[in-house]
DNA sequence: CGAATTTGACCCGCGC
DNA sequence: GCGCGGGTCAAATTCG
C-alpha cells in the first residue's frame, strides 16, 4: 500500500491548519506569571495534545491546543520555571478563528493594544538592544504600574512578545482574581490601571483591526490578573504576525511523508 | 458512554 | 553524514 495517505491523509488531518500556517503563524507571545495552578485559565478551552520533558528542566513542558473552534490554529505551551516552580511560562502561538468569550476578549483587547504599541515602536528596525529598549519603554508607558513588563524581540525568525507578570506588586488592591484553576491558592496579580474603565464594545473585534487602527485608545478592563494577560496573548500574536507578514520555514507542502506508516505499539 | 488526558512513538530541523 | 532535541500524533487509559 503506497503511502498515499500523504495528500489525502494529511489533508484530512491538518486540513486548514496548513493554510493558516502559510498565512501567519510566526508570532509568539510568552507570558510569565506566578501561578500555583497547573495552567492559567484564560477563558478558552484547551486540549492537551502532548507533553515533553525539557532537557535542562525537571519540569515537563505541556502542549495545548484551542478546542473552542474546529479549525482554531492556536497552540499553547506551558512550561514551569525550573528554578521557580511558582513561575509559569505560557507561550501562545497562532490566532483564534472564532469569537472569544467576553472575559477572554476583554483581556485580549488590553494586551493587543500594548502589543500594537510595542510593534509600532520597535518594528522599524527592532533587531538589537535598541529595539528592545524601545519596546520596554513603550511598555512602561502603557503600563505605568510597572508591575508588568513587555518585551519584543524581532531577532528571531518571528517576533516574540514576552510579558513579564512575575513582578506583581505586594498588595494589588485592584487585583481581582478571576477564577484560577485552583481556588484557595493565591491567584497571580496583574494589575493594569485603566483610565476609561467599563467594558468597551471591543468584543469580537479582530486583532488585525486593532493593528490596522494602531491607535486603540485606551485599555478597557475591569478585572486584572495574570490570566488576563494570558488570554490577551493570542491577540498579541496576531498583531505580531500581521506585522511580520509571511515567512515560511518548511516547504509549502510536503505532507506526503508526514505520517505514512506510523507503527505504534501499544504500551500494554 | 463520551470526552479529555496520558503516554509512547514518530518525524523534522538543526547542530556537530 | 550522524545524532540530538523539539514538536506532534494517535492509541490507550482515566474521569465525568
Amino acid at each position: 500500500m503506497a503511502p498515499q495517505m500523504g495528500a489525502a491523509g494529511a489533508a484530512g488531518k491538518s486540513h486548514d491548519q496548513q493554510a493558516q500556517d502559510a498565512n501567519m503563524r510566526k508570532a509568539r507571545v510568552s507570558v510569565r506569571a506566578r501561578s500555583e495552578a497547573p495552567i492559567i485559565a484564560d477563558g478558552c478551552q484547551w486540549r492537551k495534545y502532548g507533553q515533553k520533558m525539557a532537557k535542562g528542566n525537571p519540569c515537563p513542558r505541556a502542549y495545548y491546543r484551542c478546542t473552542m473552534a474546529t479549525g482554531c490554529p492556536v497552540r499553547k505551551q506551558v512550561q514551569r520555571c525550573a528554578e521557580d516552580r511558582s513561575i509559569l511560562i505560557t507561550t501562545y502561538e497562532g490566532t483564534h478563528n472564532h469569537p472569544l468569550p467576553p472575559a477572554a476578549m476583554a483581556m485580549a483587547s488590553t494586551t493587543s493594544a500594548a502589543a500594537s504599541m510595542l510593534l509600532s515602536g520597535s518594528m522599524p528596525s527592532a533587531d538589537g538592544a535598541a529595539g528592545l529598549m524601545s519596546s520596554n519603554f513603550l511598555a512602561r508607558t502603557v503600563l505605568p504600574c510597572s508591575s508588568s513588563m513587555a518585551t519584543i524581540s524581532a531577532s528571531a525568525p518571528f517576533p516574540t512578545v514576552t510579558l513579564d507578570l512575575t513582578h506583581a506588586p505586594p498588595g494589588a488592591p485592584n487585583a481581582v482574581p478571576l477564577n484560577a484553576a485552583r481556588p484557595g491558592a493565591p491567584a497571580p496579580q496583574f494589575q493594569v490601571p485603566l483610565p476609561g474603565g467599563g467594558m468597551a464594545p471591543a468584543f469580537a473585534v479582530p486583532p488585525q483591526v486593532l493593528y490596522n487602527q494602531s491607535k486603540f485608545s485606551g485599555l478597557q478592563m475591569s478585572s486584572d490578573s495574570a490570566e488576563a494577560a494570558a488570554a490577551a496573548a493570542p491577540a498579541a500574536v496576531a498583531l505580531a504576525g500581521a506585522a511580520v507578514a509571511r515567512r515560511r520555514r518548511r516547504s509549502p507542502l510536503t505532507p506526503t511523508s508526514r505520517w505514512r506508516s506510523r507503527r505504534r505499539s501499544r504500551p500494554s
